[in-house]
DNA sequence: AGACTAAGCTGATTGCCATCATGTTTTGTG
DNA sequence: CACAAAACATGATGGCAATCAGCTTAGTCT
């Protein structure tokens, strides 16, 4: 096969993968059928925290699917400031928007911590779905379940203030990843604000008995449903 | 068939409709083996500006498809602001989102001008998916291509001010709709800002020469250039 | 025509939050 | 251990835009 490798493939650190453990949470397993010709086409790339999966910019070569690790979709602003897309844990996906959409990657994608992927070529997507077509009706309801979900965020963000969509952050990130080391900065980039009003915002919680901060750096929520209070109080 | 009907079809205004042209850029029209099928599935409905199509929390029935006019997708805040999330007018859809994600409708869909549609039902799309698979690979690019959308158009109101919002608004909606008599209302719902905020910029843009509204109410753009100029100068 | 409603417009006020500046603590690395 | 770099924290300031209030114009209906 002749499929074209992303850069990440040809590091020292990525090996081939022809044992790593399959989640049954992958988007890409949803079909039992479909396992062992994905568990073929895989191969495994190693990334440490901080390094970059890919570019946004560049064209998109196939999926990565996360087998360990938390990953971030992130773009830049013209005037340099970053915010977090999407957040995706073990048995998340990446690359597969643009892959499906024929575009480039319109965001860049970090490891946020030390994370092990598996590269499937796009020809080897489009082989598998020629043979298994349900699982296309399977990506399309991912990708739209995305598409909701990034339509509500955005317009949480709208006519939200600052403390709710802290809150918000807070909550998300405590659910849904284990990861507890989130800078203030990270929370800000989640949030859409500055680290500045994340600490203040963090401060005022703590005072009010909501979290706990005083154990170095990491915040222990202590009132889930007063936060939650915060979230939205329409009327007030 | 015994297929769920939505209520707008039961309106007196609804009519069973055996030939209604069909526009080849519509999204479910790509490919022509599968057009007769779906003409035969089709069922006419037609709406006046301002009707309500769909509500938000309801369940997606089937497809609707533009024939003429412009629908918005709206959703309302706790706070009781209305934002504008997508526009759609001749050749494009609605509906399908919650279609393929199997949820509920997220935002409620509301005619801007008379507008005639085509309702298609899940049991119809489905059929019609099962002998084109290619079909759903073809959604599954139109929606990809939406969550980019999406998430640019989100990450375009984050840091920029209320007047770049609204230069990108004027050459948005005169670029992709012919509808000349926006509201400053409706102005503000795309540009995420508030009637008075649009009537002030406006006037500044007037001011400024990049736009004329001497004629009535009608925004006529004088330097497209000059309007862009504001959208995005990254350091100034 | 007159009345009523919605849209357009203007001014004054307020508050939120980004920004800048500065200092402290933690981390991690040779 | 030292030292640099990053993260955390706090204060002061200013600007932008939402909000509220009042008013004018346009459009519609009887």
């Amino acid at each position: 096969m002749a499929n074209p490798k992303p850069d990440c493939l040809k590091n020292p650190s990525s090996n081939i993968c022809q044992t790593c453990g399959m989640k049954d949470e992958s988007i890409l397993c949803s079909f039992p059928d479909a396992i062992e010709a994905i568990q073929k086409a895989r191969i495994a790339c190693k990334f440490k925290a901080g390094q970059v999966i890919f570019y946004a910019g560049n064209d998109s070569l196939g999926i990565f699917t996360i087998q360990s690790g938390l990953v971030k979709l992130e773009v830049t602003s013209p005037t340099g400031a970053a915010h977090t897309l999407r957040l995706m844990g073990p048995g998340g996906a990446l690359g597969y928007r643009s892959l499906f959409a024929n575009e480039p990657y319109h965001a860049s994608a970090i490891a946020v911590e030390d994370c092990e992927l598996c590269f499937i070529s796009k020809a080897d997507i489009m082989h598998v779905f020629s043979k298994h077509p349900e699982m296309a009706l399977k990506l399309l309801e991912h990708v739209s379940k995305d598409l909701r979900i990034a339509e509500q965020k955005w317009m949480g963000q709208m006519d939200k203030g600052a403390a709710e969509r802290i809150a918000d952050a807070l909550l998300f990130l405590q659910d849904h990843f284990a990861h507890q080391n989130w800078t203030r900065r990270e929370i800000a980039q989640w949030a859409g604000t500055t680290p500045e009003t994340v600490i203040r915002t963090l401060a005022q919680f703590e005072k009010d008995g909501l979290i706990d901060q005083t154990d170095g750096r990491s915040i222990r929520i202590i009132s889930r449903e007063k936060l939650l209070e915060r979230i939205s109080t329409p009327g007030l």
